[in-house]
DNA sequence: GACAGGCTAATTGCATACAATCTGCCAATA
DNA sequence: TATTGGCAGATTGTATGCAATTAGCCTGTC
């Protein structure tokens, strides 16, 4: 038992490779948590990973109170865990939280395009158009797998955004974070951008016709397509 | 513009009313947010009220530090907002703010209906079948009122319980948290408990014979009706 | 050799002091 | 009289120090 805490996790500081906060953006914790929510979601800090304060204070260059703001918001949304006395732990990825996480995004999204349907006024439609083209992965380099994320997350939220409902909006935009995950790790990866783009452009032709079933099918077959792959994925790493 | 500004709410010192705070519970933040909590959703502290971090810490008898942990813990649940400078105030209530409150209700306890239809286990239903159960409005107190609407969020509570998602669990359990403010504060009440507990019988029933098509129904009428009721009263209340 | 008990070091919880920022008022001038 | 400039007060943001709790280790005894 007592080994597995003498781990390479107690003993290299956290975080190294991510010394600088930006000095943009508005509040010490803000940037604080703008900073350590990119490291979480991109995989530079790992899942697992231990988060002392008192290590991330000196790291980071800054006092406990802001960080600690930052540590509760990012607990808020279950991107890190607290333990008393063992310090916030970056949350872990499992194939059981994915599905939690795919019943979630099947629920919201695909009643998402039912309300986009009726509320989607043209000219969101068209930007929604716009969004539905995801740039080729043909380089296969890690930036242009970043660059596909955001973009599929992009239209995702102008979908959400046309039902003018930030409660739907705010739900979707995190359940869209923690879905990266295990992208950025390396873990399911999306190798076809044409088809994605596909199933985009057939969600928007449905929205254009106001057919709400349309919408909702190809809302909720793109939806678990995504997630078998990462799911799948998931169980082989034996997680 | 000025004289807005130097009307009572600038006055009179915020939360006379509820200056102990409980002593059981873990730490002091958590004590702290619960009891702001409690105020406001009970209407003690009303909507719109300024809570000014100076003032509540010699209110409470607490330091800003666990203050400011639990005002955002308060503000990541929308029952607060912040504006700096200006301090925090209690989330207002309006009906388009119920309206957006009612989308989600109708989009995640349908579909948990459904989930619930296929999950439940057989003790689990016999639960949900005893919490069906609403406690009579006879009396009309204020009591008997605050104990239909403990009894009801424990009868959604389990529901959706059923589903095993801790993520839909917290969507639906803040969201029936918010459904309430406006019932605590007089508007829009429950007038028949016997036609609630009705309907909640009718869920059962259909959770029993895995009846997803019945359940998801019923569901949806259950809070959509009533959703009609507040927000009607809310509208005639001028929010 | 194993288990129990206490001790030490580390970590978090809380309080407070200081700094920076902003709002609103007041006065002075055009 | 209206507008602008500055000043004072208030409010939040941040840092740090102290207290309390606890985990892990070491030692002593059975």
């Amino acid at each position: 038992m007592n080994a597995i805490n003498n781990s390479d996790h107690a003993i290299k500081p956290s975080l190294v490779e991510i010394p600088e906060i930006p000095a943009n953006g508005g509040n010490l914790s803000d940037r604080i948590y703008s900073h350590l929510k990119r490291a979480i979601l991109s995989g530079k800090i790992p899942p697992g990973e231990h988060l002392l304060e008192k290590a991330l204070c000196e790291t980071l260059n800054v006092s406990r109170t802001p960080l600690r703001e930052a540590l509760n918001r990012l607990g808020n949304e279950d991107l890190v865990q607290f333990r008393p006395h063992c310090g916030f732990i970056v949350a872990p990825i499992s194939s059981e939280g994915f599905r939690r996480l795919l019943d979630l995004r099947i629920i919201v999204e695909s009643k998402v395009a039912i309300l986009a349907c009726t509320r989607a006024r043209p000219d969101e439609i068209a930007a929604i158009r716009e969004a539905a083209i995801m740039p080729s992965l043909e380089s296969g380099g890690e930036q242009s797998f970043i660059e596909f994320c955001q973009a599929n997350a992009r239209f995702h939220l102008l979908v959400v955004r046309a039902t003018r409902n930030n409660l739907l909006e705010n739900i979707v935009m995190a359940a869209l974070d923690q879905y990266q995950r295990p992208a950025y790790l390396g873990i399911g990866r999306v190798t076809d951008d044409k088809k994605a783009t596909q199933c985009h452009l057939d969600l928007v032709d449905a929205l254009e016709a106001r057919d709400a079933f349309k919408a909702e099918s190809v809302m909720s077959n793109h939806v678990i397509g995504g997630f078998e792959r990462i799911i799948g994925a998931l169980t082989k790493a034996g997680l």
